[in-house]
RNA sequence: GCCCCCGUAGCUCAGGGGAUAGAGCACUGCCCUCCGGAGGCAGGGGCGCAGGUUCGAAUCCUGCCGGGGGCACCA
């Protein structure tokens, strides 16, 4: 039995109380059940008295008693206690816990999916690195940390589509044509031009496409440079990440915005709303209508639009291709744009709380030989996605950025990172999957297949570390669930490590495969049937987070 | 000045109101005739401070004190 079916049991069990008149309350929609922290507290606990004794008018710890009266009996349950306030502590019979073992391998790959954002037409923007660079360690966390909150939301039922905006129009974009183009010229790198070798690099790739763009005159050269070389920038960036395991579905450019004229519907549509006004020569957005602590401006005096114009005009054409939701990812620095955001998407008439969600992830730090790597363009010591991975590798680079929590600051250390020891956690996980794997190899080499599901004894899987880490795996569904919904893949990763530890210590204290001349027992298979579900989960958590599972290390 | 994030064990960090606050590392002492010791067991140690809400607060609210980051007719 999973906590899942455990919930709808004791649901059951209320509705039961009330039907029968010895409880007088609105059954729940949902049952929460906790997994206690001290063994003597049974299998699970649900807190469902403590909550439905005011309505009930009666103490928790009677409505308790009367709901473990209840489930005494129901089958897979073997005892209920009621404890401290009014838990209800639920101990399961011993066929039942184990068979959360048959449920996971037979689940397979599906194991851990869920619907509980079914319906949702989710659109998650991640990275959105502007093409006048290679992705810098930002944009790197948001590559791992995206991609993996992608997953969660699809496993969860959501249907998601991956956005990546790019700029390819505007002032930062004709610093870069411009800086292409001295560097072609063999000329110093412009003022507030962009440096780095790669400059040169595309430079020269831009002159090899189009031999003759060094005679034309110098805005048709810049022009050339221009739309050249956000086309070679724009692959390295999509080839680094693909590298990387991230893939987008939609590659939206910000320069389709102002050729298609969605720009000037949007402003349009937001005068209609009765929003903008003029001012200085300028086109003002009044944002601060809707909580924002300035007006922004839509189009400058010079006649130019506005990034922010271009935002406007993105966020209608995400909600007109029919997304409920536009999930955006910012670094910290760009903190200060959720007022603006939440304004704009106010003033085209949709609620923010409902239509919008800005995600804001802290900055990393790296750190080497104990010392922190301070970023800086001028000094030369940017470190970019590609960095990172020749310096850790893929899995232990996308898992170290997932296992943070958003909020906080990381500092993210080269040295422990590329450690092929324990005290590194992308190597005690895999290594997890490695041992499972490892002794799944062992008994196919001894003849012992898993067999059938029915013909597994599942109430052989006594030993309290068994039960450990059958109640680990039955989380792992919830733990996806909730990750997707507090849009913390942070979750999984802690959840994996200690799934790894339950794992090692059930290993350490149950002997799985015979020993020399003894024979297979029930014990035997059930125990392979434990393993083998234990290294689906770990799996599946870690294709979550875009890390391999190796079978051998 | 205003805004955002953080403050939990010696260190790096988990803990979406619930029972005795956890993990890894580090430290001390242990455990292989045996499936991967890249493992396990035991021990010491902690919620920045002060109020508030609640039957119950590390968690929610307010203030203060520390640390990090951000303020543009830039993108």
């Amino acid at each position: 039995m999973t906590p899942e079916q455990l919930s709808d049991v004791v649901r059951s069990a209320v509705a039961a109380a009330v039907e029968r008149g010895v409880l007088s309350v609105a059954v729940p929609d949902e049952v929460v059940i906790e997994r206690p922290k001290n063994p003597e507290h049974g299998d699970y606990a649900t807190n469902v008295a403590l909550r439905l004794a005011k309505t009930a008018g009666r103490p928790p710890r009677e409505v308790a008693e009367v709901l473990a009266g209840e489930l005494r009996g129901v089958e897979g349950v073997s005892a209920v206690d009621v404890a401290g306030p009014g838990f209800l502590n639920v101990t399961l019979a011993k066929d039942a816990l184990g068979q959360i073992a048959v449920r996971v391998v037979a689940a397979g790959e599906a194991y851990g999916r869920t619907e509980v954002l079914a319906g949702q037409r989710l659109n998650l923007e991640f990275v959105s690195a502007n093409p006048t660079g290679p992705v810098h360690i930002g944009g790197t966390r948001w590559a791992a940390v995206g991609d993996a909150l992608g997953r969660l939301l699809t496993a969860s039922g959501a249907h998601v589509t991956r956005e990546y905006y790019f700029n390819d129009a505007g002032a930062q974009i004709d610093r870069f044509a411009l800086s292409l183009l001295a560097a072609a010229h063999g000329r110093p790198v412009p003022e507030d031009g962009y440096a780095g070798d790669y400059i040169g690099e595309i430079a020269a790739q831009v002159v090899a496409t189009e031999p003759g763009v060094l005679e034309l005159s110098e805005a048709d050269q810049q022009e050339r440079f221009r739309v050249l070389g956000v086309d070679l920038m724009f692959a390295e960036i999509k080839r680094t990440l693909a590298d990387f395991g991230v893939v987008f579905d939609v590659y939206f450019s910000e320069r389709t915005l102002h050729e298609t004229g969605a720009l000037e519907k949007a402003v349009a549509r937001l005068r209609e709303q009765g929003h903008v006004f003029e001012a200085d020569g300028a086109v003002w957005l009044r944002t601060t209508t809707f909580g924002d602590d300035k007006d922004r401006v839509l189009v400058k005096s010079d006649g130019e639009t506005t990034y922010f114009a271009a935002d406007c005009a993105y966020y209608l054409d995400k909600r007109e291709r029919g997304f409920d939701k536009v999930v955006i990812m910012l670094g910290a620095d760009h903190h200060g744009y959720i007022g603006r955001y939440k304004a704009l998407v106010a003033a085209l008439g949709d609620d923010p709380d409902v239509n919008l969600e800005i995600l804001i992830g802290q900055l990393v730090n790296l750190v080497r030989d104990g010392e922190p790597l301070r970023m800086s363009k001028r000094a030369g010591t940017v470190v970019l996605l590609e960095d990172l991975v020749a310096a850790v590798g893929a899995d232990a680079a996308r898992y170290a950025l997932a296992r943070a929590s958003v909020d906080q600051q990381i500092d993210l250390d080269l040295d422990l990172w590329s450690r092929q020891t324990n005290d590194n956690p992308v190597f005690y996980v895999q290594y997890a999957h490695a041992r499972i794997s490892s002794l799944l190899r062992g008994a196919a080499d001894l003849g012992l297949p898993l067999g059938e599901a029915g013909d597994v004894d599942t109430a052989a899987l006594a030993h309290q570390r068994e039960g450990d880490l059958l109640r680990a795996l039955g989380e792992f569904p919830r733990v996806i669930a909730s990750a997707a919904e507090l849009r913390a893949p942070h979750r999984v990763a802690r959840y994996l490590e200690e799934l790894a530890g339950t794992y090692h210590r059930f290993y350490d204290s149950c002997r799985v495969l015979p020993r020399g001349d003894e024979e297979a027992t029930p014990v035997t298979t059930a125990r392979l049937w434990l393993c083998a579900a234990t290294a689906t989960v770990l799996r599946n958590g870690l294709a979550v987070l875009g890390v391999s599972a190796p079978e051998r290390m």
